[in-house]
DNA sequence: ACCTGAACACCGTTCAAGT
DNA sequence: ACCTGAACACCGTTCAAGT
């Protein structure tokens, strides 16, 4: 209950904004009572409760697919879905590791959506590893700043405009070939970056399935 | 001058320890000096300078290899390298979107490592976004728990050792077949985690290049 | 014994008082 | 005019004073 609201705090007004004194002022709480309350000594086991909160929307409730390229793939956009909602959890993960029962849970998932490759146990990490690492950085690039929080959207609005016209400066000294041409290609809208992570996410599926067809025992392209 | 030490104070002690107030004080100057010198008017500002800072560290002064995978995988691999040694740079990039001038050099240094390549711009694009996206999520993922920051070298050994048994106890309800046989297969060690990221490394960009070849105006294979 | 409010040591930022 | 220290509104955490 208490974590639910520190979440809704932070997808609402940022990580920031989350602070045991206001997270108790939104339950019509004395400030001290968090503490007195759930197991929590300090802000950074609060910290993980949030973290392992979300990790629980991580799940597929309904299943995976079989192939293995499938299911990873679904994990993979289901999880780009989820911290697309919630920018705070990648600046969270760095510091408190995925532990939790919920986290664990996800690892499971994750894992059984391998478990029919029949390649060396090291191997199923590493192709686990690579998916997840690609999506949760697709998350920590990709914070929407056209989003709803995006803070004072007057100020921010006027900050972009500001970058937007300092990055033209520096281009027009010429120093920039290159990304002087890529003009209108960088991806702003949402929908481009998705684009772009799917077509990311296929060309690490297609790679590993192409390597792990060479170098397994039984070539298990299905 | 005085975003080097901020920076080094962020290595050493952790983001959360760089305040206005410790700066000044590394500096042997007044706190609020700080705000009248260098354009600096809110602390944001300051972490932006941070964040750009590191990103001159991510140029190659060396120049790239020639073949755009090659090069790709130089840029890759040394983005990991700087980034071990600023993990609270990943904490920041979410908010402070790379805007400063070292980096525009880095994404000038990217577009330049895929410039010979005979592809739609937005392709090229989408190809350096989906490097750079694997490269930060390595590094938001890896942050070394072994390092030499590990704050409380005591306290963190202790909560390591907590975590894991209560994972063990966990493991015990028999919910978690897969990651109870996956066991010793865990990338700890760093020397483990950079195993990893190469091997996904290389499958993205195998996986990429078969899929450029294919579509390719021109197969461009090189 | 347990909860809880005042208190402590910090923080970012402001602003008027000095030079 | 410009720098700067006290002041303000916060924060996490402690701890003694209440029930």
């Amino acid at each position: 209950v208490i974590v639910a609201t520190a979440v809704s705090l932070a997808d609402s007004e940022g990580l920031e904004a989350v602070s045991i004194r206001r997270v108790a002022a939104a339950l019509d709480a004395r400030p001290m009572s968090i503490y007195s309350f759930a197991a929590i000594d300090r802000k950074e086991e609060l910290m993980d409760l949030m973290v392992d909160d979300v990790c629980a929307e991580l799940l597929l409730p309904e299943g995976l697919p079989q192939h293995w390229r499938d299911a990873l793939h679904a994990v993979a956009v289901r999880t780009r879905a989820v911290l697309v909602r919630h920018p705070w959890w990648i600046e969270l993960i760095g510091r408190h590791t995925l532990v939790g029962p919920n986290g664990m849970r996800y690892r499971e998932q994750t894992l059984a959506a391998v478990a029919d490759l029949e390649i060396d146990v090291s191997l199923k990490m590493a192709l686990v590893t690579a998916v997840e690492t690609y999506t949760v950085g697709q998350a920590a690039l990709a914070v929407d700043t056209t989003g709803p929080v995006a803070r004072q959207s007057r100020s921010c609005q006027d900050q972009r405009q500001a970058d937007r016209s300092y990055q033209q400066t520096l281009i027009s000294t010429g120093e920039f070939p290159h990304l002087a041409r890529i003009g209108s290609a960088w991806p702003e809208a949402p929908a481009d970056r998705e684009r772009f992570f799917l077509l990311g996410l296929d060309w690490l599926l297609s790679g590993a399935k192409a390597a792990l067809a060479d170098s397994g025992r039984r070539p298990s392209t299905r």
